[in-house]
RNA sequence: GGGGCCGUAGCCCAACGGCAGAGGCACAAGUUUUAGGUACUUGACAGUGUGGGUUCGAAUCCCACCGGCCCCA
């Protein structure tokens, strides 16, 4: 090469499609099952994508940054899982189909295409024989066939639930598609339905959930810890039984605050729950009647909502108060939810927000039970739920509320009307939809039979071929019309029977698919019980932070299962966590209506795409949203440009086969430091300050090769080897362009790691800051070894030193070898 | 209402309790160029939201307040 092979302009383009082509050769990326390849092996996860259209610049960040990782370990030598499927069952394709009348399936396939062809464009390092789609029968499957495990052991139970329904759609909508009330997509107000619906037991496991997340401190990140434990929401209390009059068996409330037993001056029950029903006199009735109508419009949120107006209706009977005797009254109302505890709560308006302003409506006696020296609810209208003395209380008068509340469940327990509870905010998970674009729920009912299960060797249930308008909501799921499908044999007798008609929630297909890529196309199980052992946990697992609660919460659940179901040896599916923050635009959210959206396609096109993989490193740290109005692409752009420039120069001064001993010390330096602290930078994520690190050796490069020793020093060389294989996480495109303009055969991506010399890392001389009384007033040129008394005697011999002081004395000195002393003054 | 995170040059962001500036953008000047652009070099710009406290020393730790974001109500 001589000079005028070097490039005057940087040309992504042309690079992007000469290495797309030579890299599909090349299949650098396939992980090793090869139980003899001892290299150690790490499980590289990316959360898949939907398919929802092409990839957009959300998920360019994110695959940037997991891309970035798994580069990273493939460098070091290790045997690297990094794989990709997409999350394919869902609503969007049921209403493309709707509108296109066809079938959901073609907009998914078409749409898991276009993204697969634009991940290779993005040069992302999957293992791509690994590929799997959730909505592929090889794969719901086994989804069936898990469910159908959860089952046998009591996990999967059906029973009677509210869920959000759209009159208009008539269909069922999850909570996140209903918007104050209202369908997202058609606007109608939302009403709650009873409909008999299939639950995970996910309640049954809150307490180790709970209790596992102590062991990913420091791996995941603390407000994933935390978005997860409220969310589960432990609280500790007791449970209190209330005789109620005329009822043979007591109702159990729970309650976090059993202290304040002698304040509850009334009873509520969820107005849409059985036992309200159950409990409300006929003269009642109609009122209770004509109050459900309005509740049952209202999603909970609306409900728990401590703004709204408190509503409610008498049922015209008592309860008993079990350590006073008291009879107080039992009312419906909407703020108390159904299936939350028992869907009766004490009131205790003194002391409880929500309970006061019940109160206060409905004219309702409000008793203080505990002294918090705060003025009186009844006056304030505002209750005084802090510390305090028990007051009105009989035997606990006088007691701090934590004294009060161990003697009051002290004394319910010992009369066996109540005992210390924990209770969780976590409901069981509904799985069931009335959606057709989802894996059938693998049950058949029998009028002989009852519920049956579908047998393992009939699965998967395969769904119906339904298509356009058959799939337009009816009010039932569109699979109840497929008379063919629905009409079945029971497997137990042979009989009649109708399958189920819903499908799983599409939570269930993700809950365990990070299982399946360790033995994708396995045929005897979900996976195969050894390469799991291989691979799994995972070592670092990727995605955003919408996923921070619910899907990571059903992974670890299922994880759970299928160790207690002896599948598994771990408990905790992802070691580590990291979740990117997301692309925004002039600081809000893309999205159609702003019509602030950026067209990934347009960005990679006019930029290429290893200047948008960097831009989206090089922005932030990986978990700060990134506005892409404050992003200068262009700038990355150039940066490529000098890499390429350097590597050419290199390249054309024809200098391989010097040794990098020989060359330039103060270069050489620079080259191992930016090693050290890459790879330091790399291991802790924080990727835009490894990126801001390559820039710095790409200038030091260049002054060498301008100002210094010359293109044709080894140093040089060797500086630009290593800057192009650390590069090659982010920029992979350049980075191979560059290895092999500096000689070297593909791929630069297994060319292995640059190795720190540790000799080129210690320093002979360093700068030592001389404070006096914390202010910079001297510096001095010291060795790195230098003692402690022989700096502290330098530096108070040093004339910035004597000048600050004026003349004052010297109190202490604080002394720091080699960096800094300190010279406090009296 | 409770809990959490974040406020550093015009902008995006760095800084084990120890020189406030690593890097980038934008800006200005210079070299190259017929010019522009490119490339290269150089420069200017903040004292860390506000007020206290701890410390020899605070952007960093603690408290309060202001502003923004998130989770739970």
């Amino acid at each position: 090469m001589t000079a005028a092979d070097i490039p005057d302009r940087y040309d992504p383009r042309a690079i992007q499609e000469k290495w797309q082509l030579r890299w599909d050769a090349m299949d650098t990326f396939r992980a090793s099952d090869d139980p003899a390849d001892t290299r150690p092996r790490t499980y590289l996860l990316d959360m898949f994508p939907y398919p929802s259209g092409d990839l957009h610049m959300g998920h360019a960040e994110a695959y940037a940054l997991g891309d970035a990782m798994a580069r990273y370990f493939v460098q070091r030598g290790h045997n690297v899982l990094h794989p990709i499927g997409w999350d394919a069952f869902g609503l969007p394709a049921e209403n493309a189909a709707i509108r296109n009348n066809s079938h959901p399936a073609d907009w998914t396939y078409r749409n898991i295409e276009t993204q697969a062809a634009s991940f290779r464009q993005y040069a992302v390092s999957f293992d791509w024989s690994r590929r799997l789609h959730t909505c592929d029968p090889e794969y719901y499957r086994w989804t069936q066939w898990l469910f159908l495990r959860f089952y046998e052991r009591g996990l999967a139970y059906r029973k009677d639930g509210y869920v959000n329904w759209c009159p208009i759609d008539q269909t069922v909508l999850a909570n996140e598609q209903v918007i104050a009330g209202k369908c997202e997509r058609c606007g109608a107000e939302v009403v709650r339905r009873v409909l008999t619906q299939w639950y995970f037991k996910i309640t049954e496991y809150a307490d180790r959930l709970l209790a596992d997340m102590a062991a990913l401190e420091g791996k995941w990140p603390d407000r994933v810890l935390l978005m997860q434990r409220n969310w589960i929401g432990r609280s500790e209390g007791a449970e209190v039984s209330f005789e109620i009059e005329g009822r043979d068996v007591p109702v159990t409330v729970f309650t976090t605050r059993p202290d304040t037993l002698y304040g509850a001056t009334f009873f509520v029950v969820a107005a849409d729950s059985p036992l309200a029903a159950e409990l409300c006199t006929p003269s009642e009735r109609a009122v209770l009647d004509a109050y459900l109508a309005d509740v049952r419009k209202l999603t909970d949120i609306e409900r728990q909502s401590a703004e709204r107006e408190k509503t409610g209706v008498f049922l015209g009977r008592h309860a008993v108060n079990p350590v006073n005797g008291e009879r107080i009254p039992v009312w419906a109302a909407d703020y108390v939810l159904p299936d939350y505890g028992t869907g009766a709560i004490m009131a205790v308006p003194a002391h409880d927000q929500r309970d006061l302003d019940f109160a206060r409506k409905f004219g309702l006696p409000v008793r203080v039970v505990v002294d918090t020296g705060g003025p009186d609810p009844e006056q304030t209208g505002v209750a005084t739920p802090g510390e305090g003395t028990l007051v009105n209380s009989g035997p606990l008068d006088g007691l701090s509320k934590a004294d009060a509340i161990a003697r009051i469940t002290e004394i319910l327990t010992g009369k066996g009307l109540g005992r210390g509870a924990v209770s969780y905010r976590l409901r069981d998970w509904l799985v069931s939809r009335q959606r057709f674009w989802g894996a059938p729920i693998p049950v058949v009912y029998c009028d002989g039979c009852g519920e049956v299960a579908v047998p393992d060797e009939q699965l998967p249930v395969l769904l119906p071929d339904l298509r356009g308008q058959e799939l337009a909501p009816k009010g039932v799921s569109p699979l109840a019309a497929a008379a063919d499908w629905v009409n079945t044999q029971c497997p137990k007798c042979g009989g009649p029977a109708k399958r189920d008609t819903d499908t799983m929630d599409t939570f269930v297909d993700s809950s365990w698919y990070f299982l399946r890529y360790c033995s994708p196309r396995f045929e005897h199980g979900p996976f195969e019980v050894e390469a799991v052992r291989r691979w799994c946990p995972i070592d670092l697992y990727v995605g955003g932070v919408e996923h921070a609660i619910l899907h990571l919460l059903y992974s670890r659940f299922f994880v759970k299962v299928l160790h207690d179901m002896q599948m598994l040896d771990f408990t905790k599916p992802f070691t580590a966590l990291v979740n990117q923050g997301q692309v925004i635009n002039h600081g809000k959210a893309m999205s159609k209506s702003l019509g602030n959206g950026v067209d990934l396609g347009v960005q990679l096109a006019e930029h290429g795409v290893d200047a948008i993989r960097l831009t989206m490193i090089f922005a932030s740290p990986p978990e700060d949203d990134i506005d892409w109005a404050d992003m200068r692409p262009e700038a990355l752009v150039r940066f490529l440009g000098r890499v390429v420039r350097v590597a050419a120069e290199v390249a054309a001064a024809g200098t391989a086969g010097g040794r990098a001993a020989d060359g330039d010390l103060e270069l050489r330096r620079v080259t191992h430091k930016t090693v050290d602290e890459v790879t330091r930078l790399v291991e802790s994520t924080r990727l835009n300050v490894a990126v801001a690190r390559l820039m710095e050796l790409v200038s030091a490069a260049r002054r060498a090769i301008d100002g210094g020793p010359g293109a044709g020093d080894p140093a040089v060389r060797e500086a630009a080897e290593a800057l192009t294989v650390m590069l090659s996480l982010f920029a992979p495109y350049t980075a191979e362009e560059c290895w092999e303009v500096l000689g070297h055969e593909p791929s630069v991506a297994r060319a292995g790691w640059p190795a720190a010399d540790p000799a080129l890392l210690v320093e002979d001389m360093v700068t030592c800051i001389v404070q006096v009384d914390g202010k910079v007033r001297d510096r001095l040129e010291v060795a790195a070894a230098i003692s402690g008394d022989e700096l502290r005697e330098l530096a108070l011999a040093a004339p910035g030193v004597d000048r600050a002081l004026a003349g004052r004395a010297v109190r202490t000195v604080v002394v720091r070898p080699p960096k800094l002393v300190n010279v406090v003054s009296q």
